[in-house]
DNA sequence: TAACACCTGTTC
DNA sequence: GAACAGGTGTTA
């Protein structure tokens, strides 16, 4: 379900955690049992921080890792609802997960270890050396979290409408021109589903069970046959890597 | 690089 | 019944 921004917008939300001590845990779907062992309350969480995807707790030892995948969320209250599938207790308050799919994963490492592109922020400009190491179509290519993290099957649409770019063309394709559109667009796509604390369509909810209200402002995902902002161009759906993509074919080529 | 697997729920 | 869904890890 998230990609970065429903990702960040959750993380904003756990920081209520940072200083406050695991006190109990209760795994309750049996396939996160081996990827959390090792964990023992009590533990004092140090900080709630973001990779990609990835929702990192650091605690006074070791770190806890989620990532919600499809359907996953994490969500604080006072009493945790029977279908969750891992509770965490705190002082005054509980951290839990639900996931109608079962996707997502939780684990308990010493250390982050995957293997992650840059942050899609800051300087950019090393994409222009990267984009020409490839020839796959540049969306696959954007949503390859081994390139650049957190950009998945929505926001890499949108970046690509924002940027004017049809998303099947190689990725070593692009012109100077059109990296610079991208390395713009990037950031100011993601940074604007920030603002309005991510895209929600059914299941993502922000840590405290609120949706987010970016989905008011998508111009080509899941707008199939509606017209363009832009043009008025219908908008058209392919299959791209087996993932629905939109786009605008008057204003992107 | 593509298909499939992991799962369940919703929509056509 | 079939297709589809915010993701990614494995397999052919």
């Amino acid at each position: 379900m998230p990609e970065l921004p429903e990702v960040e917008t959750i993380i904003r939300g756990l920081k209520v955690l940072e200083g406050d001590t695991l006190l109990h845990l209760d795994i309750r779907d049996p396939r996160l049992r081996e990827p959390l062992r090792g964990l023992c309350p009590p533990r004092r969480v140090e900080s709630v921080r973001r990779r990609g995807k990835y929702i990192l707790l650091e605690l006074d030892r070791g770190l806890l890792i989620f990532h919600l995948r499809m359907t996953g969320r994490l969500l604080l209250g006072e009493e945790a609802p029977d279908d969750a599938r891992l509770v965490l207790s705190f002082p005054k308050q509980v951290l839990y997960l639900l996931d109608r799919r079962g996707f997502a994963t939780a684990e308990y490492a010493s250390s982050f270890a995957k293997e992650l592109g840059p942050e899609p922020f800051g300087d950019l400009s090393w994409l222009k050396d990267a984009l020409r190491r490839s020839r796959r179509p540049v969306k696959l290519w954007l949503m390859d979290q081994r390139n650049i993290a957190g950009i998945g099957n929505i926001y890499a649409s949108e970046i690509l409408f924002h940027a004017r770019i049809d998303p099947r063309r190689p990725a070593n394709s692009l012109k100077p021109g059109e990296v610079e559109a991208l390395v713009r667009a990037i950031p100011e796509v993601l940074s604007q589903a920030i603002a309005h604390r991510g895209t929600t369509f059914s299941d993502y909810r922000d840590a405290r069970g609120e949706r987010g209200g970016f989905q008011e402002f998508l111009l080509v995902y899941r707008r199939e046959g509606k017209p363009c902002k832009v043009c008025g161009t219908p908008i058209r759906r392919i299959r791209l890597g087996g993932r629905s993509t939109f786009f605008c074919p008057r204003c992107q080529r």
